[in-house]
DNA sequence: TTGTATGCGTTATCAT
DNA sequence: ATGATAACGCATACAA
């Protein structure tokens, strides 16, 4: 029976008893029990997919596209926002964690599973998969600066549990350097009430750099929430955007295009990194080789009503 | 072992043994195989959770919630958008259907385990939890209403997959017949490149509408991102929002929060149905009894700077 | 108080 | 071409 149904039959059976089998199995209403198939082929067929922020836009693009491939390729999906519990032995065949490569507790909870961390990530990184935020920064920063502005703050909100480094500041950074511009940075560690909420966070801080500077013709902000923050500052004051001052963000979620004015974002492959990112576990589960070079994906500007030349 | 590891020794075990085994059981850092114990306790610990909609910030509140929930009472998540996967034998021991209870295919595919659905619902149904559109609509109309509105246009987008009636529709229209309001509708089923985006959708439907009815003070979106794109027409149009259109929108998600302006909306308890319809099917999944007599949440008129009395 | 045996539903190996 | 049987790792009822 097991042979018959997993069309899987090393020796030759009869048509006649396939079909009896079939038949009976299709009357019975008969599926197998996974937990059984699981304990004897060691495999469960589904993938752990961990990550701590599963009410953020960018983690659900990537849900999106994780489910899809994993169905695509006969595999499970397990969702958690505990790696402790994902990881126990039996339950997963591979994890795929939406965090830094870095954190070591998370590495330690992983040990023995094949593992594929979505990321950003400057190089290729081994079991990493990513794209570039350095670069997708620095894109932004160009792409201020080819319309002249050279005074520019850069929206940072809070950055205590970016690591290592905060990538999308260096990146950025960089091209205000080469082009000598100057550059605010606006970010805030103390008051924790700004901290729970970006929207409420990038008006703040918005809000503190109009008051304290009035020279800055562009803002690029660290995320879309952040921005739109950053918009309904900005329209308090009297300004507008991009008429006054230019603002780019970064992640093109649904909240770019939807804002007054649209949002020119950085765009960051998160859905095909999720994809690439299954596909790629699930060959490595099923091959055995665990070498996976990794692979940094491009970012793109999405140009839309949010900046203008100088 | 197994006693021990458990927590449950029927006949008493001497002190010295327990320490034994669980010091051992620290060395090897062993945890117990979660396939093996499925199949012979006959429960995975794990309940699937479907959706169609993995991309819907409405649907991340509830996944957040019911990861918290689950977690908390020690049950793992599976989660997908195909029902048929999920619901195989041993893999789950109970459904979370963020689904209408109606829909017959669901139902056939979930013979023999627990179920609960999240959904609408204006009266209590069995194993759904949830909350009343009508009740919901209802209170948007009558919070226009009591502004003074009466020329009101509710803007629906497309209406094919929603079964059974449109409770929202018919909620609203409720009160503006008790009031002897006139009320434009407002959708399309044709243009397919309209239903693909609600942003899209409400804008270009609320342009036909301004186009065809100046008399209009006021809409309500059935949801957020219908409402984001009336503004964006409104706003074209050289209106102004609240001051000569008040929008009133529905299921209160992050983009209520960040509109310009904020919008008022209706919020939906679809995190707290999550929770409670976790905790319930847990409970149904221990202790045998399939009876639930179901849930009606109360939805809530979320106050912010859309709206104004006429 | 401790040890042993049986079975959960599969797959895979080895006899027939 | 078919049938029988041993694991897989655990929980549990029962024997010692």
């Amino acid at each position: 029976v097991s042979r018959i149904l997993n069309n899987k039959m090393p020796m030759p059976i009869s048509a006649a008893t396939i079909e009896r089998v079939r038949q009976a199995a299709r009357d019975m209403n008969y599926s197998p029990n996974v937990a059984a198939r699981a304990l004897v082929t060691r495999r469960s067929k589904t993938i752990g997919l961990f990550s701590s922020e599963m009410t953020d836009p960018h983690f659900a693009q990537m849900l999106e596209s994780v489910d899809e491939t994993c169905r695509g390729l006969g595999y499970h999906l397990a969702v958690s926002s505990g790696m402790r519990s994902i990881a126990e032995p039996g339950r997963v065949d591979g994890l795929l964690l939406l965090a830094s490569p870095d954190r070591e507790e998370l590495q330690a909870l992983s040990v023995g599973l094949p593992t594929i961390y979505v990321w950003h990530t400057n190089e290729p990184v081994t079991n990493c998969i990513g794209w570039s935020d350095f670069d997708g920064a620095y894109k932004a920063g160009q792409y201020l600066s080819d319309l002249g502005h050279r005074n520019v703050a850069i929206l940072y909100g809070h950055c205590d549990d970016e690591r290592p480094a905060p990538q999308k500041l260096a990146g950025f950074l960089k091209v205000m350097e080469k082009v000598g511009g100057s550059v605010s940075n606006c970010w805030s560690r103390a008051a924790s009430s700004l901290l729970e909420d970006q929207f409420e966070t990038g008006y703040e801080l918005t809000r503190r750099l109009l008051n304290e500077d009035g020279k800055v013709t562009a803002i690029f902000a660290r995320n879309d929430l952040l921005a739109l923050g950053a918009l309904k500052a900005i329209r308090e004051r009297g300004l507008s955007v991009p008429g006054d001052i230019s603002v780019i963000s970064y992640n093109d979620t649904i909240h770019a295009r939807c804002s007054e004015p649209t949002l020119t974002s950085v765009r960051t492959p998160i859905a095909q990194a999720g994809a690439l990112a299954a596909q790629q576990l699930i060959q490595t589960v099923e091959s055995g080789d665990r070498v996976f070079p990794g692979i940094v994906l491009p970012t793109t500007i999405i140009e839309r009503d949010s900046c203008r030349s100088i």
